[in-house]
DNA sequence: CAGTGGTCTAGACCACGAT
DNA sequence: TCGTGGTCTAGACCACTGT
C-alpha cells in the first residue's frame, strides 16, 4: 500500500503481478475485471484502469473487449542463424520453441526505388543508383510475425528473376549466385524498439509487445555488398539464435 | 480527429508522433507539455496525458517532473560477435553506433546456489547439481546497460580463481581453458520483451523501453556445455551485431 | 441485454525542477 | 513560488462480446 494508506493503481498492479509470476494467475486465465478490482479495493474506475494499463503496457495480460483481460501466453518459434546449423544444439535450449509449422508468405511487392541513405550506405552505392526493393509478410497458423524488406543494387540484378515476384528455385540467393555475386558472408544488426502504429496493424500487436528490427546485409567472397534486408519481427513470436566460434 | 468531431487521445497523439517522426521536433528538444494540449485542443487533462502517455510507453519521449516532455535520442553503442570480427565491416552498418567508451563493471557477487531448471538443463546437469553463480551489471558514462549473470558447473570450477571476485588476467574463459574447459563454440539465444519492475530500476529504463534478453551458452570442442551467461540488455542503450559464414 | 473494456470531462491535490 | 508532470475521485457515455 502507499505511504499515504490509500491504494494506488501501482498497488494494484504489484498484486496482480506478483499473481501471474507465481504462477497462481496461469497463461490464458482470466485476470480480475475493473469492477471487481473496484470494489476490492476501493477506487475510482480510472485508478483500476491504470493498473490494467500498466500490466498491458508491460506485455503480461492483453484485454478483450466485452470479454475480460486474460494473462498473455508466449510461445515463440525458432530463427537460427547461420541456418545450416539450425539442429546444432537444439537439444540444450533456454528457451522452449516451436519449428514454426504451416508457414506462409504473401504480400510480395517488387519495385524499382532510390533508397534511403543508410541502405545506400550499406550497398555502398553511388548516389542516385537506383535498387529492387522486394517487400513480403511471413505468416504462421495465420498470424503475421514479420515483415520483410530486401534491397538489390539495380545494375546487379537488372533482367534476373529478382526483379520478378517469383524467383524461381532457391529464391533470390541462388539467382545471385548465378549472376556471379554469391553471398557467402552475413552481417546482421539487431536492435529493439516499441512498434510504429504502422507495424502494430501490420503484425497484429497487443499493447506491450516490443518490435525486433533485424538488418541482414549479405557479403560476396570478394567483400561486396550484394543485399540488404530489413526484417520486423513480432517480438512475442520469435527467439532469435545464433551460433559461432571463438577460433578463425 | 474522430468521427464523431471530437478530439481524441489518439488525434493528439498522432500530431505529435508525425511531428517527431518529421524531425519538426527534433531529438532533445520539448515537446508541448499537458496544459498546450489542453488549451490547444480544448481537452480535459486526462486526455492530454493520455496522448502523451502514449508517446512514452511508444519511447518516443520522456517526461522530466516539474521540467517538461522532451523527445527521446537512441545513442546506442554496439555489441559484436564473435568479438574478434568486431571490424570486420564497421564502415557498412545500418545503424550509427558508438564504440563504448568510459566502461564499468559493478555489484560483482559470487555464489553457490541450485540453479533454475532451465540453465541445469542448459548445462546437462544432474538433479540438484550446484553452480557457481557470478552477478555484475555494466555502465558506460556512469549509466548502467547491462545485467548479466554467469553461471557454471561447481563441479568444473571448484577451487578455480571462478569461485573468487577477482578472477585474474584473462578471466573466467582463461581459467576454464586452464582447467581443461576451453570454450570454442557458442550459442546465443536473443528474446525481447517490457522491463520487470526489478530491471527497470536497475537499468533506470524510461517508460516505452524493452529489454533485450540474451542467453549464451558456452561449449567445448568436444561439446560439453561449461558456461551459462544470461544478459539483460537496455534496448535503448545497444545495437547487436553477429558475423558468419554460408559455408561450413 | 447484461457485463466488460474504452474514452472522456471536471476538478482536486501532490511532488519535483527551475528561477 | 510557479509551472510542470503524476495520481486520484466521481460520474458519464460508448463499443463490443457473449448469452
Amino acid at each position: 500500500m502507499a505511504e499515504n494508506g490509500r491504494v494506488g493503481y501501482r498497488d494494484i498492479a504489484d498484486e496482480l503481478r506478483q499473481r501471474i509470476d507465481s504462477g497462481e494467475l496461469a497463461p490464458g486465465s482470466r485476470v480480475p475485471g475493473e469492477n471487481e478490482l473496484i470494489t476490492r479495493f476501493g477506487v475510482a474506475q480510472a485508478t483500476a484502469r491504470r493498473a490494467l494499463d500498466e500490466l498491458k503496457n508491460e506485455g503480461l495480460i492483453v484485454a478483450r473487449r466485452g470479454a475480460g483481460t486474460f494473462v498473455r501466453e508466449f510461445k515463440p518459434i525458432r530463427r537460427t542463424s547461420p541456418d545450416r546449423l539450425r539442429n546444432w544444439s537444439s537439444g540444450l535450449s533456454i528457451w522452449k520453441a516451436d519449428v514454426g509449422t504451416r508457414q506462409r508468405t504473401e504480400n510480395i511487392t517488387v519495385d524499382v526505388e532510390t533508397p534511403p541513405d543508410p541502405i545506400a550506405k550499406a550497398l555502398d552505392l553511388d548516389d542516385g543508383a537506383r535498387v529492387v526493393v522486394r517487400r513480403r509478410r511471413y505468416l504462421v497458423d495465420g498470424k503475421p510475425v514479420q515483415l520483410a524488406t530486401s534491397f538489390y543494387p539495380l545494375a546487379l540484378v537488372a533482367g534476373s528473376a529478382i526483379t520478378e515476384i517469383n524467383t524461381g528455385a532457391g529464391g533470390t540467393y541462388a539467382r545471385l549466385t548465378e549472376l556471379g555475386h554469391e553471398p557467402t558472408r552475413f552481417l546482421e544488426e539487431l536492435r529493439t524498439r516499441m512498434p510504429r502504429e504502422s507495424e502494430r496493424d501490420a503484425l497484429e500487436l497487443a499493447q506491450g509487445t516490443p518490435v525486433i528490427l533485424i538488418a541482414r546485409t549479405a557479403f560476396t567472397s570478394d567483400n561486396r555488398p550484394v543485399e540488404v534486408n530489413e526484417m520486423t519481427l513480432d517480438s512475442a513470436a520469435y527467439v532469435v539464435a545464433y551460433n559461432f566460434t571463438s577460433s578463425g
